[in-house]
DNA sequence: GAAATATGTCTCAAATATGTGACATACTAC
DNA sequence: GTAGTATGTCACATATTTGAGACATATTTC
């Protein structure tokens, strides 16, 4: 059974990444705990936010690192990466949406994440194939980053909004982001 | 010289893109203005958000219709409807966000707004355009919609975070998008 | 089943955000 | 320059959100 703590951090990221002045309130009440119990846990909004992050990070990190590892090729990495990403769902979205707005004081943290072991695993294997003219030379790599991760929102969204069915949307990603960067598979 | 409604609506629609909490006090500093200034042309915090909405809305369908307008050629008029929603900036940014995140209260503008001219005639495009093949017919028109706004997110997020330079943005969606749903221009 | 731990309820104080009245000052039109 | 309009400043009432204490109740552990 899930922890309380992990309760509370699930329902704050579900809340917050819609809106993020959601009261306590309610991410109690989506957690099923009273608020002060909610207080127990986390001191105040930020140290929850800030807990949010962190536990977030982690899971999208380890997720990928295991998607980066689990073929040899490297356009299955990458798909892998896509495809464990859009499996985060909410998790995934709420890091984003948080690197987004963040602003100076969240700078130091955003270095950090930019210097991550996976965003650079990630960066190798989109250089190596731009080097070896597999994708298309015009688009630049922070170009291709940004995009990566708006496709894997997409894909998010489109199932949340009942737009398109969680199966396809994989898949959709996957030939769109392909298309986008000029890979032929 | 930009009227003071304007300005105010133009403090909010940045302000309220990146958080929706912020408070009237900060829109009134980001407008120039005082909060009591604010108040006077604006009852509430909802009547701004309102007048927002209602504001950006206008402005982007605006810009669009004339993008569609500006050539026969189907694709480029898709292309000239890409470009303007880049132009839009942070007003296509924050109707988007808006619409994402719209609750049940919303839904009767959303329908209205999904039953838009604007969506429609772009709809009718991409139809057309697969029903001659000239796009993959794998992907639903809903996700290319959603993808179609993703892409532009992309290019107006890469030049504010620095990431792109503006020339390359545009481009560099274009490129994206054409590629992500098989277009051969 | 007793002790320890976790959670809920009720309460309240402090902080913050909001809306508005009263009046001063700046600007514009004529 | 004067009337009229727009805006700023200050003050204040109200509502909301937050954080925490005191204590009851439930759950776990041994």
């Amino acid at each position: 059974m899930e922890s309380t703590r992990a309760k509370i951090i699930t329902a704050a990221v579900r809340c917050f990444r819609n809106n993020p002045s959601d009261t306590l309130e309610k991410v109690a009440e989506e957690a099923g705990v009273s608020r002060r119990t909610l207080h127990r846990y986390f001191e105040n909004r930020d140290d929850l936010i800030e807990s949010c992050k962190n536990e977030m990070l982690v899971s999208c990190n380890k997720a990928m690192i295991i998607a980066y590892e689990s073929d040899p090729g490297p356009i299955k990495k990458i798909r892998n990466m896509l495809f464990a990403a859009i499996e985060q769902g909410a998790n995934y979205a709420f890091v984003k949406r948080i690197y987004e707005r963040s602003n100076f004081s969240d700078l130091d943290r955003k270095k950090e994440f930019e210097s991550d072991d996976v965003k650079s695993k990630w960066f190798n294997l989109i250089k190596d194939l731009q080097k070896a003219e597999r994708i298309n030379t015009e688009l630049t790599i922070p170009w291709i980053f940004n995009l990566f991760g708006s496709v894997i929102e997409t894909a998010i969204y489109a199932v949340e909004s009942g737009d398109v069915a969680k199966n396809d949307s994989r898949n959709f990603a996957w030939i769109s982001f392909k298309g986008a960067i000029g890979l032929n598979e």
